[in-house]
DNA sequence: ATGACCGCTGGAAGCGGA
């Protein structure tokens, strides 16, 4: 917990820091997500592509840090993880509803500070046209179902992870050459929109209105010296945590280390 | 516009990623 001054000077109030950071492959970058953790201290992290079987999940190393962690994963691709600091996430869900013989570890779902948390890595889709982008679509479908059925609860609910889609065309650098790419096609856009009128806010974009806000940089063609990336990592707040929101961004530093993954961790302070 | 990346798998090139 950190103390911030409310605004009336009056009196204080505890923030929570809650953060989507795709590590792709969290053993190979396990030194660079313990120094992310030790510098920015998110209470909770929602962690993507882990590509780890679960018993090499290094929860120990962790746990040192001061961080608990609940896990899905699966060998060399796909996994994701929910972590918290000093306190255990319950787990709710292990797997996203609507197709029992969906066997991707991309979705993870635990209670975290009276928070519903849910870890989404959602499928990349390319290339596209083809059956990866029929897969990419339809689970986004799932997501959308049962998105719906956790926003009826009433419950505080935050759906973070890396849904694999560019909102609009200023969360991507100019260019035509990635048209044809599932990240920015008219279907996944929509989707991504139909999921947000169910009444989610679009955290990073609520506190930055417009501009640049990329989580993504392409290893090749220095995409990160140019400064050429994507927005493609979400947190959406149902309608209750919404007015709770204080801060959010991206830790772009996360990005410029050595043996960096190719995204950044996108967070959000909410005034619990 | 295209493209020169990275890491894993398996044991070589091929793949997934985005």
């Amino acid at each position: 917990m950190v103390a911030v001054s409310s605004v009336s000077g009056l009196c204080w109030t505890d923030s929570v820091k809650i953060a989507s950071f795709n590590i792709n492959n969290i053993n190979k970058r396990l030194a660079n997500l313990l120094r992310w953790l030790e510098r920015e201290k998110p209470e909770v992290a929602c962690l993507q592509e882990l590509k780890t079987e679960e018993r090499c999940f290094p929860a120990g190393a962790l746990r040192s840090t001061g961080y608990e962690a609940v896990w899905v994963g699966e060998r060399s691709w796909n996994g994701v993880a929910i972590l918290s600091r000093e306190q255990i996430p319950v787990v709710t869900r292990l797997e996203l509803p609507g197709d029992d013989r969906d066997r991707q570890a991309r979705y993870l779902e635990a209670a975290v500070r009276g928070v519903l948390i849910a870890c989404i890595y959602l499928p990349n889709g390319n290339p596209q046209p083809g059956p990866k982008f029929i897969y990419k679509l339809a689970w986004f479908e799932r997501l959308i179902a049962h998105a719906k059925d956790l926003i009826t609860t009433g419950l505080p609910v935050v759906l973070a992870g890396d849904y694999n889609v560019v909102p609009t065309v200023e969360d991507i650098y100019p260019t035509r050459s990635l048209d044809k790419n599932a990240l920015v096609q008219p279907a996944s856009r929509e989707a991504f929109q139909r999921l947000l009128r169910q009444g989610w806010t679009d955290a990073l974009r609520k506190v930055h209105p417009s501009g640049p806000l990329w989580t993504f940089w392409d290893y090749k063609f220095e995409r990160w010296q140019a400064d050429k990336g994507m927005r493609l990592d979400h947190l959406l707040l149902s309608p209750q945590l919404a007015p709770l929101l204080i801060d959010a961004g991206v830790n772009r530093w996360v990005r410029a280390e050595d043996n960096a993954s190719d995204h950044a961790p996108a967070w959000i302070t909410l005034n619990l």
